[in-house]
DNA sequence: AAAAAAC
């Protein structure tokens, strides 16, 4: 514990340290490691309850440090049983944390990892679009925190690889996400396989009315915690609109990228195909871009990830898989080259910037067909978004791609393909049927699918975790141990 | 109307 009082700083708001909380000493060590030693308000306000063992649903603004208002008293609730070598419960699930993604679960899991680095709680994180075995074989040796997607989690259940019949701790990343239509039929599956008595949480940036209620069903006697209005922008984010004609977008995204001198930049689109043809089109006009989407096969999209954080590439182009919690280190912009159609999901893909007090641009290109959509984003937001002038911006017909540099001289572009317009499916057929789990060279396992070893022999390069370690970061296409090229 | 999530 802090020998110095909590004392009162400006505007008579408490400076609160880690250090009161009372956390166990092994995880007030690997706090320090990583250099924090102020939560946030998310995390200053959710934490002692979760310690209380309460439900509470949480709203915080994107990127302030959900994942660890509730990562960090779930390490600390468990270890006591941790510790205990004769525990019944020793070698049981006991906290189970589910997110709409699987970036975003790898995520989550190298976060929790980091924090329980110095007890001996095991974890693992388990999603589709692997192989079953190497998780099988983790989940079988034991852990007590898994973080999952809710279709493989399920998955394993039925292949009584896992049980969730001793989860105490249920959390929900994303809640708004996990409870809508696409995700409510698993996750009620799931629900139906936990203890009746156990501890719910619920975090996002975004809850609209309607989930509020339906989330209140699922929590008992729930606290709510919001810093800040649900749906509110974090106010680190500098937003701008421009109005363009639809068939000029492209055109004006690339002008962006170059009249800024955008070195990283997170590019949404609506769909799929849309990602993978704003992709080609950039890096035909010389830029270094990728897609990620849900149609790329799991390999892919790590690599692409992968790639944009380590600065292979300036341009990542996504659908919304890339919209929620993922947390870029200093990513200093988001272009939204539609804008979406959930007002919420404005909400979330802008957040991909502006994180860990750090400020970020947030520009949108929108054409007349977009109005309505534009409404309903700032009837959300609670803001008028400012409307921007293009300057040096010369409308082209979209055709002059060959006068450029970085162009393809001459001849049929790829783009003119047919197989090019239907994306990266196109490609994948090339290299054989789209394949989920068997690895097609040896591969060499993520820490994320290695056994548990005792944190008394800690590993030396968990340095993969901690997403605030200032140790770079390995890149997980290299550990996937190569990808087919081309 | 779209994306995500098992195989």
């Amino acid at each position: 514990m802090s020998e110095t009082p909590t004392t009162i700083e400006d505007g008579g708001a408490p400076t609160v340290r880690f250090a009161d909380f009372g956390l166990a000493p092994e995880i007030q060590r690997a706090l320090s490691d990583q250099g924090y030693v102020h939560p946030t308000p998310i995390q200053a306000k959710a934490i002692p309850i979760v310690l209380q063992g309460r439900d509470v649903m949480g709203a915080a603004q994107t990127g302030t440090g959900k994942t660890a208002s509730f990562s960090l008293p779930i390490i600390q609730l468990l270890l006591p049983h941790a510790n205990t070598s004769m525990s019944p419960a020793r070698h049981a699930v006991r906290a189970l944390v589910l997110t709409p993604t699987r970036e975003l679960a790898i995520q989550v899991a190298e976060n929790v990892k980091a924090y329980a680095q110095h007890t001996p709680l095991r974890s693992t994180v388990v999603f589709g679009g692997m192989d079953m075995k190497p998780q099988t074989e983790i989940l079988r040796r034991g852990v007590e925190i898994v973080i999952a997607t809710p279709g493989r989690l399920l998955d394993h259940v039925e292949q009584k690889n896992i049980s969730l019949a001793q989860v105490q701790m249920l959390v929900m990343d994303e809640a708004d996400r996990m409870l809508d239509m696409g995700f409510l039929p698993d996750l009620q599956r799931i629900i139906n396989l936990l203890p009746k008595k156990r501890q719910n949480l619920m975090f996002s940036a975004t809850f609209s009315p309607e989930i509020k209620k339906l989330a209140s069903s699922f929590l008992n006697d729930p606290l709510t915690i919001e810093v800040a209005r649900s749906n509110a922008t974090n106010t680190s984010i500098t937003q701008v609109l421009y109005k363009v004609d639809e068939e000029q977008k492209r055109n004006v995204v690339e002008h962006l990228i170059r009249a800024r001198d955008l070195k990283q930049v997170l590019v949404f689109s609506n769909t799929k195909i849309g990602a993978s043809r704003l992709a080609r089109y950039l890096e035909q006009a010389g830029i270094k871009a990728s897609a990620i989407h849900g149609d790329k096969t799991q390999q892919e999209r790590i690599a692409a990830l992968d790639a944009f954080k380590n600065g292979e590439i300036d341009v990542l182009v996504a659908t919304d898989v890339a919209a929620r919690g993922l947390d870029i280190t200093d990513l200093p912009c988001v272009i939204n080259y539609d804008l979406p159609y959930n007002a919420e999901d404005y909400v979330h893909r802008i957040g991909r910037t502006g994180r860990a007090g750090a400020t970020g641009d947030a520009l949108s290109v929108y054409s007349d067909k977009d109005e309505r959509l534009l409404v309903d984003i700032e009837k959300l937001i609670k803001q008028t978004i400012t409307r921007g002038e293009l300057t040096g911006f010369s409308p082209s017909r979209g055709v002059e791609r060959s006068e450029r540099p970085g162009d393809r001289r001459g001849g049929r572009r790829e783009s003119d393909s047919p197989r090019a317009e239907r994306g990266e499916r196109a490609e994948r057929t090339d290299r054989g049927p789209r394949s989920y789990g068997a690895p097609r060279r040896e591969k060499i396992d993520p820490w994320f699918l290695k056994p548990y070893e005792p944190a008394a022999a800690p590993r030396k390069d968990t340095s993969a975790a901690p997403a605030a370690s200032s140790k770079p970061k390995p890149k997980l296409a290299a550990l996937l141990g190569g990808l087919p090229k081309q």
